[in-house]
RNA sequence: CGGGAUGUAGCGCAGCCCGGUAGCGCGCUUCGUUCGGGACGAAGAGGCCGCAGGUUCAAAUCCUGUCAUCCCGACCA
């Protein structure tokens, strides 16, 4: 049935691929890494954007925007913030180009060569608090909740559609706060909103929790993160809230005035989700006959298939029912395309992932009824052509519901728990997915593991299912804990 | 950056060993018949064989270099 898309079992990689191309979300460019997001992708991401803007600003947050380019200097003032990044940089060394003498096209003018090299963000806290120094005065300027919508480049060494690539499109957040408190306060109200929008909007569950220090954000004290399971069984970091403690505050000498006319630091939060969210939504969900979004992302929620015999009456038909759905605020379309058959649509709707298909032919006419068709488990039934505005609100937050349950289900069946290294081997090995297990709390013995096991520790959750002591599985050593392990993305 | 593979029509590929008029399927255009799960017939259009050098009377084919992409690792959202 499905044309052309490798079987997940096959191939799980090339799926995925094939789903990112046939689907039309995006292709390769002629930059390496870097992706062309299509209109069909672009418009799933806008959905995306959307939603979480409208979030970020009922909790108090306004859009700005920072330059592209950051001096080099201001790279260098948070050591371990350029630790993280320097090896992934991208680098404006010059500013003009000329005729190549030699007649071979064009080439940098060496004359043309910047005083202070500009990076490309790789993120953008150092312009943001080099700005910040600025904007605050005193207690009354904080705090201040600033994101913004941006593009960002990071070098990297191997790039994959959506997942991983040199220049993505993200969200970052950088708030400043008058204390400690308040900022982690901050940075834990965003991670909820991203696990709220993960599993209200993208039926994606995900687990909240912190980062041990080794995956730590640079320059972080403490890095909150939500972490889903995809399809394979690998993990997927699907959004980062950080506090920042004092550290930028400090490099950048951001002080306020407080109310007992102390001068102080403020404290700092940073918060992003990118473009990479559009792989996880692929891989939650979709199956080997395409892609499957979400109805609350899902740019056409419903498409009206006419089986043509006499299509004036259909069109008839399809019109109301157009009319009475929009007046639901569900979004249609109405594919006439008159050179393509049926079942061509239908292959071609299913693989671009719309929530519900309606098809009406002549003998649904005459029953006043038409076909009803969900993405999601296929299952078709008819329905009265007056009950379908009723009904279609109800069917599109079933699907929600159900794309939910069963991601839930899945993490379910691929969560384990785990008391040995053997244990955790072999089951890391059989199914993979999520596995709870005793860490001694030290950077070397995570390394260690993953050595030997390519696991990561994805995040000590907050609500930890396994919150009782025990011994490390590699070293012997006490446990506070159990901490959750995957192999990830 | 290491290991593997691949660049030939919009897409998927054959041709390359053994140099000699660039091919197939899908898609595209036109017309007709079709239309309840990826229709059929007929007629068309479409290529600097990734790029740059070299060998040769002659290169998609042989040689050198280079660029890009994909997959698997190390690094990361």
């Amino acid at each position: 049935m499905a044309k052309e898309i490798t079987n997940r079992s096959e191939d799980y990689s090339q799926w995925y691929n094939d789903i990112v191309k046939k689907a039309g979300l995006a292709d390769h460019s002629a930059v390496r890494g870097c992706m062309v997001i299509k209109p069909q992708g672009f418009a799933i991401w806008e959905k995306m954007q959307g939603q979480l803007d409208r979030m970020f600003k009922d909790t108090g947050h306004v859009n700005a925007y920072f330059p592209l380019f950051i001096p080099k200097s201001f790279l260098s003032k948070e050591a371990e913030h350029v630790e993280g990044f320097a090896k992934e940089c991208a680098v404006v060394t010059h500013h003009r180009l000329m005729n190549d003498p030699n007649g071979n096209g064009v080439v940098v003018d060496p004359s043309a060569r910047l005083e202070e090299e500009l990076i490309v963000r790789p993120t953008s806290e150092t312009i943001i608090w080099n700005t910040y120094r600025d904007w605050i005065n005193s207690y009354r300027d904080l705090p201040l909740l600033i994101n913004q919508w941006a593009n960002v480049v990071r070098w990297e060494m191997r790039t994959r559609m959506f997942l991983r690539t040199a220049e993505f499109l993200w969200q970052e957040g950088h708030t400043a706060h008058a204390t400690r408190g308040e900022a982690i306060a901050e940075t834990r109200q965003m991670l909820d909103v991203y696990a709220q929008f993960a599993e209200e909007y993208m039926a994606m569950p995900v687990i909240k929790g912190v980062k041990t220090a080794n995956e730590r954000f640079a320059g972080a004290e403490d890095t909150y993160t939500i972490e889903a399971l995809m399809q394979d069984a690998r993990a997927l970091q699907a959004g980062t809230s950080h506090f920042l403690g004092q550290n930028f505050a400090k490099a950048f000498d951001v002080t306020y005035l407080s109310e007992n006319q102390k001068r102080e630091h403020v404290w700092a939060t940073s918060w992003g989700v990118s473009t990479r969210l559009m792989g996880g939504l692929i891989m939650t969900h979709s199956d080997d006959d395409g892609l499957i979004v979400p109805p609350k992302l899902a740019p056409t929620q419903v498409v009206i298939v006419p089986i043509p015999k006499p299509e004036a009456t259909i069109d008839e038909a399809a019109e109301k029912i157009i009319r009475a759905l929009r007046d639901k605020g569900i979004t249609v379309k109405y594919d006439q395309d008159r050179k393509k058959r049926p079942g061509f649509k239908f292959a071609e709707h299913e693989l671009r992932g719309i929530p519900v298909r309606l098809g009406i032919g002549k003998r649904d006419l005459e029953k006043g009824q038409v076909e009803v068709a969900r993405r999601d488990t296929k299952e078709k039934s008819f329905l009265a052509i007056d009950g379908v505005a009723d009904y279609l609100p109800q069917l599109l937050a079933d699907i929600q519901a159900n794309l939910f349950q069963r991601a839930l289900d899945f993490r379910a069946e691929h969560t384990s728990s785990v008391d040995s290294m053997e244990e955790f081997k072999e089951v890391l090995d059989q199914k993979g997915g999520f596995v709870y297990a005793h860490w001694d709390g030290t950077s070397e013995t995570e390394v260690k593991i993953k050595e030997l096991t390519k696991a990561t520790i994805r995040c000590i959750p907050l609500d930890n299912p396994h919150p009782a002591p025990g011994k490390c599985i590699l070293t012997g050593a006490p446990s506070a804990q159990k901490v959750l392990f995957a192999r990830a993305y």
